[in-house]
DNA sequence: CTATAACACTAACAACCGTTAGTAAATTCA
DNA sequence: TGAATTTACTAACGGTTGTTAGTGTTATAG
């Protein structure tokens, strides 16, 4: 009894399922979620398509799993922040960076979840859209109270956390590219310019 | 002789083939290029999948087509602007409300040019990327002269040229959603934080 | 009106899709 | 070691994919 999750370790990358999805997420990455195929995924792991099934229950459960993953990291982060006794721009500051490091050493999920989302079966569509959707009204919310405060200029706060939000996800390019720029500059050039946005 | 065009007109909509791209774009845009099948496609365009074939060569000539006019577009137009007798912050604002009312305007083929573009077979996919790392080169070297007259701080210009762009292509969420703000409220807004994050 | 070109249709192709069934090998627990 | 569980394998399923061949229909040009 007691189940103690017999073995599925896998030496050292964790569980055969963490394997999967990792993998899963530079495919899903360089090929899209729909072009790639199981039997590419199953390649990659080092093992028939069929044997997948084992561990995984659908090819869409990948995606579901990368894509919460990515938002409850997000927004539970973003709970700390909201609670902690700083100033508006300072939170957004905080918040810009968190994004702005995520984007930086993981974003292989980061932009899955940006961008794959749409393959999401329902519910778990909506689900996601739902908690994409209140994610960014808590951070307008916090702009508008900064504007409130004097803190920041007058500014509508939706189409400020778009141009945030969306500005960052633009560190894909970065990724993709020669990277001339190094990731301490990314970050510092990237604040300077969204935070002195915001004043 | 002469081979005046022969018929192919349809009535209101331009050619055939042009009908065509315009239902793929709205449908590579809802399912993504991948996931869009020609049999879709063609239940669009109110024919047969086979019928398609009469007036394209295949599945990713469509994606060609819209990835490069968009292209061509966002380039000519850099090119006018290169050549005006403007200060590099001018150049800068009419370049950033170009692509905001492109944006506004047309975003489907925008977005599929933003997003799909890994689909493009070879050597398109080598030639659009090089065209679109050329063209971030050139509004970088803009920022550059601007930072060097003075009218801009000091910025690390292809990180700048990467947050404009990306921060841009997020009015895609705008659309999107419900619209709560209108077209003008939208450009304002970004030109605000957009243009004063380079001053 | 006739010849020609443009277009849409049906049928089918080979390849690939996600997934399941059934079974053998490997691993773990007692 | 023996029993039980987990994992990987082969084979196959029904369905979909982009695309072609071949044929008929429609519209245009001379």
């Amino acid at each position: 009894m007691l189940s103690l999750m017999a073995k599925i370790k896998s030496g050292k990358n964790g569980t055969r399922k963490e394997v999967i999805i990792e993998k899963a997420t530079r495919l899903f990455l360089e090929k899209g979620f729909a072009a790639a195929s199981m039997r590419d995924l199953a390649e990659h792991v080092g093992v028939e398509a069929a044997s997948l099934y084992n561990h995984i229950q659908s090819k869409s459960e990948i995606l579901q799993e990368i894509c919460f993953k990515v938002a409850n990291e997000f927004i539970s982060h973003l709970e700390q922040v909201e609670s902690s006794q700083k100033s508006a721009i300072e939170k957004m500051e905080i918040l810009i960076r968190f994004h702005i490091r995520k984007m930086l050493n993981e974003y292989e999920s980061i932009y899955i979840s940006d961008h794959e989302w749409r393959h999401l079966p329902e519910p778990y569509l909506s689900n996601f859209l739902n908690q994409r959707r209140h994610y960014r009204k808590r951070l307008a919310a916090i702009i508008e109270q900064g504007i409130q405060s004097g803190e920041m200029k007058q500014i509508e706060p939706y189409v400020a956390v778009l141009t945030i939000l969306s500005a960052i996800s633009g560190i894909e390019s970065w990724h993709r590219s020669r990277k001339n720029i190094s990731e301490k500059d990314m970050e510092e050039n990237m604040v300077k310019f969204l935070v002195e946005g915001l004043k």
